[in-house]
DNA sequence: CGACTTATTGAACTAATTCAACGGCAGTGG
DNA sequence: CCACTGCCGTTGAATTAGTTCAATAAGTCG
């Protein structure tokens, strides 16, 4: 998924409506700001994310979304879609009803809700970021993130997994400048904190990640 | 960085849990972290804010609930309170059952879920502030969205509203140093876009705040 | 008043940004 | 094949937005 630049001859962004799986490349927008409320994707290959842009061009990142996320679950609770969706990598998706939560319940419902309720931790836990840490502790809290959520749909690989995120996209995901993601990356490696070449990501040691990324209690000198 | 001195009051937090009302005074939590899934509170009178505490004390605050609010309303979702929750000012609340989502309808429904999706909106939005955004940004986008929450509930008096903020909460808010939230908001003084004094918010011209906040190019359009 | 919290100001400092340049690498096109 | 182009990562030097430390004023409340 993370260099397979797979020529494909349609240029068309979409599939039918009435076809289940879409694909998407690299740039590709899932979903535009404002547009009508389309359907809920569920990513089932590659990365996207959600931003905002700004009027000077600044571009944060709000959301990423990894195999097995919904994309936008909120929608469901009636919001239309105020920022945009795109693809960071190639993307295998797949088409779901936007549903209202009142009619929902049952198996995959369930599921949705906890996903739903676990974006919204995440999201907390970076306003905790953005708001109050170094660029260190982002940079590390991002790439522990990243390697939790693969880990939990089974996409590591002992230490590692796959990083396709390029340092500017790193950037915006951490309100960082590219050029300080670059340094701060130096000094994690240099501390051997994290291993990061060619797309992938190798974590050494979890707990010292973990700790360098200050994310919930840990001990420090009183 | 607001340096550690937490001095939150630890006295009893909840009236008998058969009543509906509850009342709090400032420094009271409605509720800690990690603690059982109590009930969920809406806000009669009064302001309080959910925040995380990093081990050195810098703390970051993550929701600001305000009358009107729910709080939280995504604990409805399964999550269990990952952050305490604490008044600012003396407050009046209305504990309400914790419903799971799948068992809800009607009316008053309808206006938690919106409450929930705001909510989610509002968070989305401050994850660009804090990320992308100058310390006059900030600062501005918090005033806004306090004058335009306060105005949807009816609790503004034309261009006024209360603001029992203290700077040291504001910086907490925004991610900044008490002393730079203040030199800040002098620059916003002098520039005219508030006026700010005795816990009272004027702002004079909304439009040209709007555009100081960097926010999204739309006039709220009542 | 006295004790405390909050607001204000100055001066030194630093984390992060900005600007600019260079090298590698991949895709493109002759 | 090679030259060309654009993107990405890397490095250095200068700058700046925001922090830190410290001290003083000003409000609040018993």
């Amino acid at each position: 998924m993370s260099r397979g630049l797979n020529r494909e001859v349609s240029m068309l962004s979409q599939v039918a409506s009435s076809e289940l799986h879409a694909h998407f490349r690299p740039h590709q927008f899932l979903a535009r700001e404002d547009e009508k409320p389309v359907a809920i994707f569920r990513i089932d290959e590659g990365w996207a994310c959600r931003y905002r842009l700004l009027p000077d061009g600044r571009r944060q990142i709000t959301a990423l979304y990894l195999p097995g996320d919904y994309c936008d679950p909120h929608w469901a609770l009636g919001g239309k879609p105020s920022q945009p969706i795109v693809a960071l990598t190639n993307v295998r998706a797949t088409r779901l009803p936007c549903v209202p939560p009142s009619a929902t319940s049952g198996e995959g419902q369930q599921a949705f809700w906890r996903s739903l309720s676990d974006m919204i931790e995440r999201q907390t836990n970076w306003l905790v970021t953005l708001g109050r840490k170094t660029a260190l502790e982002k940079v590390a809290h991002l790439l522990l993130e990243l390697f939790e959520r693969l880990r939990m749909s089974g996409l590591t690989y002992g230490q590692q997994c796959a990083m396709p995120l390029t340092q500017m996209e790193i950037a915006d995901l951490t309100g960082l400048t590219p050029v300080h993601v670059n340094r701060t990356l130096q000094v994690m490696r240099t501390r051997g904190l994290v291993e990061l070449q060619a797309k992938w990501l190798r974590i050494p040691d979890l707990r010292a990640l973990r700790q360098a990324a200050a994310l919930r209690t840990q001990g420090m000198a009183a």
